[in-house]
DNA sequence: TTGAAAGCGCTAACAC
DNA sequence: GTGTTAGCGCTTTCAA
């Protein structure tokens, strides 16, 4: 099995230079149609395509892209690298992966990691890092591009919804809506620093409407419908009289949803449920969870985009607020 | 801002050549405590870590590896990337991914694209491919693990199971739990191949078992839980007094539940219902689903595995079945 | 156990 | 519009 083919294979074959070659293949302005053609034609006889380690290599810029999230086992990170990907994909970059599992020194080795690779650029969740992070982020000189949340002061350009504003706004909705002895339903043990932030900001803006939260329940586990059926059986037996769960997520509060069907309780006549995220599924149960819609796939898009765009232009410290929209329907 | 420190600094920080210094950083054997200490030290002095891009041109392989899937929205995928990245976060390795949305042409475009950065492996599920993509797949050189199914001819290595067995199995269970007029419910048009393939050794078998099948929906739709509980209603009003209905897979299947939960059909009284797959929300379900049980991590693990193993061993050919189980449960 | 030389495949910078 | 030169940062020989 013969080698993989160079530059310098196709430059002999079309009788042009090396440079004019690698200017043909990356579709450097300036070049004549017919050594294009001669050029393109000597390529695809012999197969070629091109070295992108050497390519990144000399030009300081790889093509690939770091992506640190959190997890895939979940339903919102698959969703937002999707958007990455179909954005990049135009561009032929490419995203690399790095799993964190909710922990910042994994999260601070990964990175380390991938910049090792001269990424283009990076994508990581959230805008809580450690200081080794920060100090990797601000020294890599590459658009860094921080998702999901706002709340707070991005290394470079952050894209995503004010998670105080999202849990605020379900406060009101409860309170206006009526519902006066209120819990709250998470999981990991809060690991996720954007549901602390989010059960945070209810509780603020429940305060400020004079309607403290009565129960909360954060389970350890990581958060699932199982989990959230059995904690919402479990915060009804310890705080009698709950008229309205909030819940951290979709899956959570979906599992409230089947407790409260198999139990017999009315919804929301006996009791109002809440979850956030507005994963697709939830509209094909027997009621219409109310929940925030999140968009997950336009962060990963705007994601991608911000970093090309970035890559040429010299924009700093911006933020993008892509918006939630509440959707009240049938659980409260 | 300085520059990012290369070997060079190294060594000369700790007054030692260069290629020394990248035989500590790489654990390279036969090297003195003392000279690995003096290095380690000035590395870590110097905030060094190595560029990937360079020592992967030298040596022909990146430490990347290509992961070429379908999609991400949807349950089976994230969940055999979260497997890949368990592993190969051990070895410093990192997963570069691909999309394809079940599109062959695309899935070639990526598979070039990924090459071009001469990953150290790749990792892609199907055993179905155009002759362009296995043409460069068998030209690479590079371990080729394929995941998810392993009824074909693999271009070297592949770890699933059987799509053929399982199916053959679910037709078993249903003809022997006393259905005689089953159904069957598939999305996506079947451009998943897998689910092409389950479905036709499904009738295969029935037809061996002298129950052949009696309808069979499939939608063009993606596969969601709302797709599958519309077909479950279209599919019962079409074709009267079915019994017993498998579907594609478990969000069609968690769809017909709930079709058959609002409409009062009694279940598997009235009609029984197994999906396919085994992902974790179906276990909180009022009623548990059968379904058939897949190993989506292990997979993604053993991929891995596989592939670091091959990198320096020199096996070839081979096939791993990690099998699946059928659970039987309360809708058959 | 350590080092010197050469070069992986490409592209930036500068000619012409 | 095209070519020459140099070198990105590392690792593979090969020698000591």
């Amino acid at each position: 099995m013969s080698q993989r083919p160079t530059l310098r294979d196709v430059a002999r074959q079309s009788g042009v230079s090396e440079i004019s070659v690698s200017r043909v293949m990356r579709n450097a302005p300036n070049i004549s149609i017919k050594l294009r053609a001669r050029v393109e034609a000597a390529a695809r006889e012999l197969g070629y395509t091109p070295n992108r380690l050497a390519g990144g290599l000399k030009s300081q810029t790889s093509g690939l892209v770091a992506v640190v999230v959190p997890s895939m086992s979940n339903n919102v990170f698959p969703e937002v690298v999707d958007g990455i990907d179909r954005i990049l994909f135009l561009s032929s970059r490419r995203p690399v992966l790095g799993l964190t599992h909710y922990d910042s020194d994994r999260e601070e080795r990964i990175i380390r990691d991938l910049l090792s690779w001269s990424p283009s650029g990076i994508i990581l969740a959230g805008l809580e890092h450690s200081d080794g992070s920060r100090r990797m982020l601000e020294n890599a000189n590459i658009p860094v591009i921080e998702i999901m949340d706002i709340d707070g002061t991005p290394i470079d350009t952050a894209i995503g919804i004010s998670q105080h504003d999202a849990a605020r706004a379900m406060a009101d909705h409860l309170v206006d809506r009526g519902y006066r002895r209120i819990g709250y339903i998470g999981a990991w043990g809060e690991a996720p620093s954007r549901s602390l932030k989010r059960r945070l900001s209810f509780e603020e803006r429940l305060n400020e409407r004079d309607t403290p939260l009565v129960a909360r329940l954060i389970a350890p586990e990581a958060s699932s419908i199982s989990v959230g059926r059995a904690a919402c059986a479990q915060i009804l037996a310890d705080s009698a009289r709950l008229d309205a769960l909030f819940f951290a997520n979709d899956d959570l509060a979906v599992g409230g949803l089947l407790h409260c069907m198999v139990s017999g309780i009315e919804v929301p006549g006996q009791l109002a449920l809440a979850g956030f995220n507005g994963i697709d599924f939830i509209d094909a149960m027997p009621q219409q969870l109310t929940t925030i819609q999140t968009p997950r796939g336009k962060m990963g898009e705007a994601a991608a985009q911000a970093l090309i765009d970035r890559s040429s232009h010299e924009a700093r410290q911006s933020i993008v607020d892509l918006g939630f929209i509440l959707r009240a329907r049938d659980t409260t």
